[in-house]
DNA sequence: ATGTAC
């Protein structure tokens, strides 16, 4: 009726518009269809509401069919603001900043490890440290720890974990420039110091899968991806240092709305014009978690590296086991993109969402100019993941990005609840899958139905054709914090 | 996600 009501567009978007809330400033946008339409949060669509109504947006506020409520913007959000008018916001990244995936890729073939992975799996579990608050394997002093908020996965290459190769496919190099040390707190340094190269907890993994299905034959062979070859994915952070950071800045820029006269539908907002000091100050931080997440995940295949070549006495070549790509989830990123025909500088939030360039972008490694950035989405534990590639629709229509992940469907209480009297360990290896966690509550969390199907996920944003299926993977074992 | 409430 009026221009009010919610309205589907198509079958891969729902669109909120503008009058829905009067304090919105455009309308919003949700990549869902109707199966996961029914998944969709009032809370959800108040938060991608909420986000249209910040200063200086630009386009629409957008989100993933694997939204959910998160703080202040919902996970699965995606949002651009203008350098001059608009805003950054440190619940626009989360507390998990750079929380983010990286694929290797091996020659290894399934029916090699299917016999072994028990041990395999158990030999991981020894190397990886993993769980909430895990001290690392490496012992950083302070002046080493400013190096690697400065370098990210570069610092970790520069000291010995992993090649110059590795660097060149992720996401930014692995190292984001403006990262400064000095806007660090002592809390944050200190968290950090202990907890760099470590996995986490809670739907944080490292998982050896391999290829199930190959939908495009050009981009899987680009990326060295057969059907039956062996995959590891790993799923990390920035821990409790990228968490101390947002705590931090959240607390700066509670004062810096009001400073500021940002009028704000939800005080989990919280933000300050691109310009300000605070912001600035935030984003310069924020860099040095996104640094410390990209060393953290190149820490960790090193180890898995060592890890598989020890298991199975074989030499690095025999094991070819090199990186397909590492994709930040939870980043605040300044990007020039095209906006009514001008190109322009914007800083784009993603919150539990991917970046998804397509062809021929000039961030892009050679190796994948033709087929366009991988990108890659983890599922649960028992299911499958994808790898797709970025597309020029995501360009055009979600500043290049897409989703990242199978989003919950039950809160970590009701999982727990759930599983009261089960066995998920024997049930996730009844399914093929071996797994080893810190702690059965963990598992429970994480059992696959507390998650919404990636399949249908990944169908909405192929539909959609903000990012293309190029395989599955299907998990054979799993490392849990 | 998180020294799962300073």
């Amino acid at each position: 009726m009026g221009c009010t009501d919610i309205k589907r567009i198509d079958n891969s978007r729902l669109r909120i518009p503008r009058g829905y809330k009067p304090e919105m400033r455009t309308d919003g946008l949700i990549f869902v269809d109707s199966l996961l339409e029914q998944f969709l949060e009032q809370g959800a669509i108040e938060q991608v509401a909420n986000v249209a109504s910040l200063p200086g947006i630009v386009g629409m506020s957008l989100a993933m069919p694997d939204i959910h409520t998160g703080y202040g913007f919902s996970i699965g959000g995606v949002a651009a603001f203008d350098i001059d008018e608009g805003i950054i916001s440190p619940g626009g990244v989360g507390y998990d900043i750079n929380c983010g995936v990286r694929l290797l890729r091996s020659d290894l073939h399934k029916n090699d490890l299917l016999p072994r992975i028990k041990d395999l799996v158990e030999a991981l579990y020894k190397e990886i440290p993993a769980g909430v608050g895990s001290k690392g394997r490496i012992k950083l002093s302070s002046a080493d720890e400013r190096g690697l908020l400065r370098k990210g996965a570069k610092w970790a290459v520069e000291n010995g974990y992993g090649s110059a190769a590795d660097l060149e496919c992720i996401e930014s190099g692995g190292c984001i420039d403006g990262a400064d040390p000095e806007l660090i707190s002592d809390k944050a340094y200190e968290r950090g110091r202990q907890q760099q190269a470590t996995l986490g907890s809670g739907n944080h993994f490292l998982e050896i899968q391999y290829v199930d299905h190959v939908y495009d034959d050009a981009a899987a062979s680009a990326m060295g991806l057969r059907e039956g070859s062996i995959t590891v994915m790993i799923h990390t952070g920035s821990r409790g240092f990228g968490h101390q950071v947002c705590t931090d800045y959240i607390q700066i820029m509670a004062k810096a709305a009001p400073k500021y006269h940002i009028n704000l539908p939800d005080k989990e907002l919280v933000c300050a014009p691109f310009k300000s000091s605070e912001a600035r100050q935030y984003l310069s931080a924020m860099r040095a978690a996104a640094n410390y997440a990209w060393a953290n995940r190149q820490c960790l295949t090193h180890w898995t590296r060592e890890v598989f070549m020890n298991y199975l006495s074989i030499s690095p070549s025999a094991l070819g086991m090199s990186l397909v790509y590492d994709v930040a989830h939870n980043i605040a990123k300044v990007e020039e993109h095209v906006i009514n025909n001008k190109k322009k500088k914007v800083v784009v939030h993603r919150k539990g969402a991917t970046r998804a360039f397509p062809p021929d972008h000039p961030e892009l490694p050679d190796k994948y100019k033709k087929i366009g950035q991988p990108v890659l989405i983890p599922g649960d534990m028992g299911r499958l993941s994808f790898v797709m590639t970025g597309t020029q629709q995501a360009m055009d229509e979600t500043f290049g990005s897409t989703c990242h992940g199978a989003g919950r469907l039950l809160s970590r209480h009701e999982a727990i609840r759930r599983a009261k009297g089960r066995a998920i360990w024997r049930e996730m290896q009844d399914r093929g899958v071996i797994v080893k966690s810190t702690g059965r509550e963990t598992l429970a969390e994480e059992m696959p139905e507390a998650y919404k199907d990636i399949s249908e996920v990944v169908n909405v944003v192929h539909n959609a054709d903000i990012s293309k299926k190029v395989a599955s993977l299907k998990p054979i074992g799993v490392v849990k914090g």
